[in-house]
RNA sequence: GCCCCCGUAGCUCAACUGGAUAGAGCACCGGCCUUCUAAGCCGGGGGUUGCUGGUUCGAGUCCAGCCGGGGGCACCA
């Protein structure tokens, strides 16, 4: 429909040569086909003569007049008519006939349907969690769990390659605190003044062998690998358990030259490090940093910085096109410099993106638990799946944007499941799924095989039956979108809205039972397609979709 | 002081990167279960999109300046 649209565009304004006119570039790419809010503006709606206009120096209304009727040549029947409204809005409304072929073309692609979208796939690596391995993870964590392997789950639905990563602090002096936390620990000593508090560092205390006698540095690695092993059954019992790689700073110090030596070798030959003080820089400020950064310190040893710029450097040289890092809202204040090494390493900075995820505030009785990890009183991604499940936990995560705070309260999520919006789609779908199996398998195949092969019922749809297609035709478009903004929370929006579109067309039309034979397969076969494209919805939110509730 | 995010219904948030009468959920009020799942449906009230200017056919969205909230500004990781 689009390519239509664009194509009537185009006979009008028939390119005015090339080059000459390089305005009418971005003006092409700004008309929309838009699902209209309102069912009295049609099935699709078009700002294209709005555009065209000041390219023809005509009158938007008038243009919209003549684009209406170039695409009612162009599209024959499938188009019942075309309204023009507004300033110069193109309203188009749809045959039953074209909606009917358009919802067999959308059983046809299966499971792929939505699917595939990028018009350039690409090698894509997507780093996320990667906390300090020296706690619990909080729901901090938990939010940027949910969003990575969601965001994950879309640009390869959406055809591209993708590669999802760990990245393990492991190395420094954080890890020494840890160490020297747990002995003081073990050996009944107060915790040092900046040292780890909480229950798990007692936990590890006690667990680990030998603890009171350990060296610090040895015990914080054992500590370490204890901490990771959690974090990887948390991660598992929260719908996360398929990273592809867990890269350990630690592995960037080792070899000769180890990833950071060679990195540093790299920066140097562009040009792009100095000595200064005793320690070497990066001129960041080359690309936009607010001041220099320190690679290597005074006594000699390497920054995490470096070890971050090595650890970028070591995902382009492993071929990656486009890298993606899911950050904390801590981390803000490292996007200038990263990318800005970024560019010193060579690299485009727009194949790097740094998405920050802003804070998780959880409310419990209206009032804000409080999170802070030195006094140890936070709540972990354990405790909050434990209140409210893994479904619940990511579909609040999720169902917002991530660049916007979050509040989420457990009262509600836990004690009032039955409100949640994420219980209202699986119900939907649960809904679906107990329905087809009264109508039986073979009814469905039945049902299936006479839409694929254009057997339509000669009676007009119903418009909650008008809406629901549409709804689902939108679904690709839905997808490229909410990859494009890398926004799971658009996925979420999506399905809450084909849940509601099938509960109305569920209200309004008997589906199993009704008559004649071709209504009922057609209702069916509309209602496979809305269950299979609400699974999609919640398999891409990492939510499952149950048969029955 | 500088940088980043945010400010939309009583609350939590959307709004297809500039489109038509700003929408959902929760909360509140009223109605609906011998018929494919009431974890549901129908109806109702509720808004100067923080403020002031600007840009244009059109601004919640873009620009400038204020006000307010949050986060960050190490030769720590």
């Amino acid at each position: 429909m689009r390519a239509a649209v664009l194509r009537s565009a185009a006979e009008l304004a028939p390119g005015n040569g090339g080059e000459a006119r390089q305005d009418e570039v971005p003006a092409r790419r700004a008309i929309t086909l838009e699902r209209p809010k309102r069912a009295e503006f049609g099935d699709y709606s078009t700002n294209a003569a709005l555009l065209l206009a000041p390219e023809l120096g005509a009158p938007p209304r008038e243009v919209a007049e003549r684009l209406g009727r170039a695409l009612s040549e162009q599209l024959g029947e499938s188009l019942e008519r075309f309204e023009v409204a507004g300033p110069g809005f193109l309203n188009l409304f749809l045959s039953d006939a074209w909606r009917r072929e358009a919802l067999a073309a959308a059983l046809a692609a299966g499971e792929r349907f939505g699917a595939g979208g990028a018009t350039r796939p690409e090698r894509v690596l997507v780093e996320f969690v990667s906390a300090n391995p020296t706690g619990p993870m909080h729901v901090g964590h938990a939010r940027n769990a949910a969003y990575g392997d969601s965001l994950s789950r879309m640009l390869a639905f959406h055809g591209h390659s993708v590669d999802r990563e760990f990245y393990v602090n492991d190395a420094g002096s954080q890890i020494v605190k840890l160490g020297e936390s747990i002995r003081a620990l073990a050996r009944g000593e107060a915790v040092p003044e900046d040292g780890y508090k909480g229950d798990y560092v007692a936990g590890l205390a006690e667990r680990l062998p030998g603890a009171a006698e350990a060296e610090p540095g040895e015990l914080g690695r054992a500590a370490v690998g204890a901490m990771l092993e959690k974090m990887r059954a948390s991660l598992e019992a929260f719908g996360v358990g398929e990273y592809d790689h867990w890269q350990f700073e630690s592995a960037l110090h080792e070899g000769d030259p180890s990833p950071v030596e060679h990195t540093l070798s790299v920066l140097a030959g562009q040009g792009r490090t100095y000595a200064k003080d005793g320690a070497l820089w990066l001129r960041t400020t080359e690309f936009g940093d607010d001041k220099d950064r320190v690679l290597v310190r005074s006594n000699g040893e390497h920054t995490y910085f470096a070890a971050d710029t090595a650890y970028h450097q070591d995902k382009r040289e492993r071929g990656f096109e486009r890298q993606v890092d899911v950050w904390g809202a801590d981390h803000h204040g490292y996007v200038a410099r990263t990318k800005a090494a970024y560019q010193a390493l060579g690299g485009d900075p727009d194949e790097l993106e740094l998405l920050i995820m802003q804070l998780v505030h959880l409310v419990r009785s209206g009032q804000r638990a409080q999170m802070s990890k030195r006094a140890g009183e936070f709540v972990s991604l354990d405790d909050l799946v434990g209140e409210i499940g893994v479904d619940a936990a990511r579909w609040y995560l999720l169902a917002r944007s991530h660049d916007t705070t979050l509040d989420i309260d457990l009262d509600l999520a836990r004690e009032e499941s039955s409100e949640n919006p994420v219980y209202y789609v699986q119900y939907a779908h649960a809904r679906i799924a107990s329905m087809l199996d009264r109508a039986g398998t073979g009814r469905v195949q039945e049902a299936l095989a006479a839409v694929r092969d254009g057997g339509f019922p000669e009676e007009p749809m119903h418009e909650s039956e008008r809406a629901l297609v549409l709804a689902l035709l939108g679904f690709p478009g839905e997808v490229a979108e909410a990859v494009a903004r890398r926004a799971p929370h658009r996925i979420a929006a999506t399905s809450l809205e084909l849940a509601q579109g099938f509960t109305a067309f569920y209200r309004d039309c008997r589906v199993v039972g009704s008559e004649p034979a071709p209504v009922e397969s057609f209702r069916i076969a509309l209602s496979v397609a809305a269950m299979g494209t609400i699974a999609r919805c919640l398999q891409l939110l990492g939510v499952s979709a149950p048969q029955r509730m």
